[in-house]
Order: structure tokens, then C-alpha cells, then sequence
DNA sequence: TTGCTCCTCACGTCACGTGAGGTGGC
DNA sequence: TTGCTCCTCACGTCACGTGAGGTGGC
């Protein structure tokens, strides 16, 4: 039986690589305190990434794409996704529901906060496809037309 | 009878504003040839545009947020639908029905490329508001077990 | 040992933001 | 005439790109 390798790291151009972006991006995001510095390091050392550091990287670099977001606004996007996973540790060592609750309601506005900005985007999407479409049926038609000549 | 006002113009200022951008970025535009210089104008005097000025800026700040394109290739879009537009007007001058389906197939080749970036768009979306869908359901679910307690 | 990838400056670039100082039109 | 908006430099900023010169690990 082989090992499943839970241990998975990577330097830094093949983290980039796998996310689709360049390590001169990782390092600045890095820089302005978006992505956390790799682990211990001594000055001048590569650094290394774990999976979970890949994965953090690609739903950044997605948010930032697909909505357009700051860096700014990302990293309040990483604070508070990080603030809701130590909740999520805090959780297990409470047990009063009115605590809970708050953690859970507090995620729950998060969430739908996004959800709200990937419909409104995917809302005005559909309407620029709308146009595009009717502007090749009326093109079709004309190839069409033509067809008989 | 009051007339339709088939002639409005807009001063930059006015224009930036009805098209949700700022008139420094209009200028920019104008400067790097995004945008066409607005008419004749001695040096120093205002710029002044027209209805379709700012249909067409509207245009392009929709493809530059929507699909995230660079400034250089929002201005191969603007080219081509320029040339577009000049063909159009030659196809009336023209009987010969190749050169019309030349001028149709072009065209229809640029609208599908539109499409194919809208539709890969439209699809990432999806498949990120199908994962805040699932993760919402998540915590609601958390939340309905907390309401007995 | 030889490549390849990594490291840290540090300057360049793209797409504007933001004054500074001055002029134009309702 | 008084505001308001416009004008042109020109420097600042954000999010990296791109060498320069040097070091680390399979």
C-alpha cells in the first residue's frame, strides 16, 4: 500500500503554475499581507506551500477574477474568512445556542453577501449574452438570404 | 409639439457620470485612442459628445468589467467594430453576394467569439454561486437545529 | 558539477486618482 | 460677477512585469 502523500508541498512557480498566475503575484499578495509568509523561513530560503495554501490562493485569485475585486477587498474577504474558522474551533468549546447561533448568523450574512454580487454579475452577464445572440440571429438571417443567391 | 431633442450633448463631466465612470478616465481613454478625440475642439476649449458617445462608452466599460479585458484589447474590439460599421456601409454599394457573405461571416465570427468569453463567464459564476448555494443550505441547517434549543 | 528554480532589490508599466494652477460658459 | 465645471500638466498609486545579480536543491 502506498501512502496517499497527505503531505503534498510545492515551491513557489509550481504553486503559481497550478493556480494559474505568476510567482511575482504570490510573493506580492504575500507582500501586502493577503497570503500568510510560507512557514518559518531564513532570510534568502524558498518558500514552501502546503495544499491548503494552494487552494486559499486559487478561491482568491477566482474572487478576484470573476468579481472584480481589490486586493483591499480581498484580503477583508481572507480576515474574515479566517475569523470564522477559529469561530468554527471556538464552537466545540461552547455550548450555549445563543452563542452559536451568533457564530452561525454571522456566517450566514457572509455568505449572502456574496452570493448577492456573483447574481447580480451573472444577472448583467445574461443580459449581454441576450444581446449577442439576437445580434447573430439577425446576422444569420442575412448569411441565410444570401445562401439563394 | 416639443422637439425630441435629436441632438443632446453631454460635457465630459456629465457623460463620465451617466456612465458610472470618471471624467480623468474618459480623458485617459481619449489619450491612448480608446475613444475617439471629441470633435473639433481649439486647444483648452471642452470636449462635447453625443447620445452615441455615450452609448458606446457604455459599451466598452460593460466588456472591460464583465469580461475583464485590458484596455489594448477593448481597443481591437472598438476596431473591429469600426471596421464593422464601414463595411456596412459598403455593403450597400455592392451587389455582389461573395463579398457580402464575407462581410456577414466576419462578423459572425467576432459575435461568436463575444459569446464564447460571455458563456465561459457565465458558467464560473454559475459553478461559484452553486458553492455559496450549498454552503448557505449548510449553515441553515445549523441554524434550524440551534432554534430548538 | 551543471541546470533549473529560487531569492531579493529595484525600476518599469498599466489604468487610472489626485492635486495645482488656470480658463470657460450658464 | 460669482460658482461650477472644465482645461492641461504632472506626480502618486495599485497590481503587478521584468530584468540584474546572486544563491539553493535535485
Amino acid at each position: 500500500m502506498t501512502a496517499v502523500s497527505p503531505e503534498r508541498t510545492f515551491r513557489i512557480g509550481e504553486l503559481a503554475r497550478l493556480a494559474g498566475t505568476t510567482a511575482r503575484t504570490v510573493r506580492y499578495y504575500e507582500e501586502i499581507g493577503l497570503l500568510a509568509e510560507a512557514g518559518e523561513r531564513e532570510a534568502g530560503a524558498h518558500r514552501t506551500y502546503s495544499e491548503a495554501d494552494l487552494e486559499r490562493l486559487r478561491q482568491v485569485l477566482r474572487l478576484k477574477e470573476l468579481l472584480g475585486l481589490s486586493l483591499e477587498e480581498l484580503k477583508r474577504v481572507v480576515e474574515a474568512e479566517e475569523a470564522r474558522a477559529a469561530l468554527r474551533r471556538e464552537w466545540h468549546e461552547t455550548e450555549d445556542p445563543a452563542t452559536r447561533r451568533r457564530i452561525v448568523d454571522e456566517a450566514l450574512g457572509h455568505v449572502g453577501g456574496q452570493l448577492e454580487l456573483v447574481r447580480r454579475r451573472r444577472a448583467e452577464l445574461a443580459d449581454l449574452e441576450e444581446e449577442l445572440v439576437a445580434r447573430r440571429a439577425r446576422l444569420r438571417d442575412a448569411r441565410r438570404d444570401l445562401e439563394g443567391a
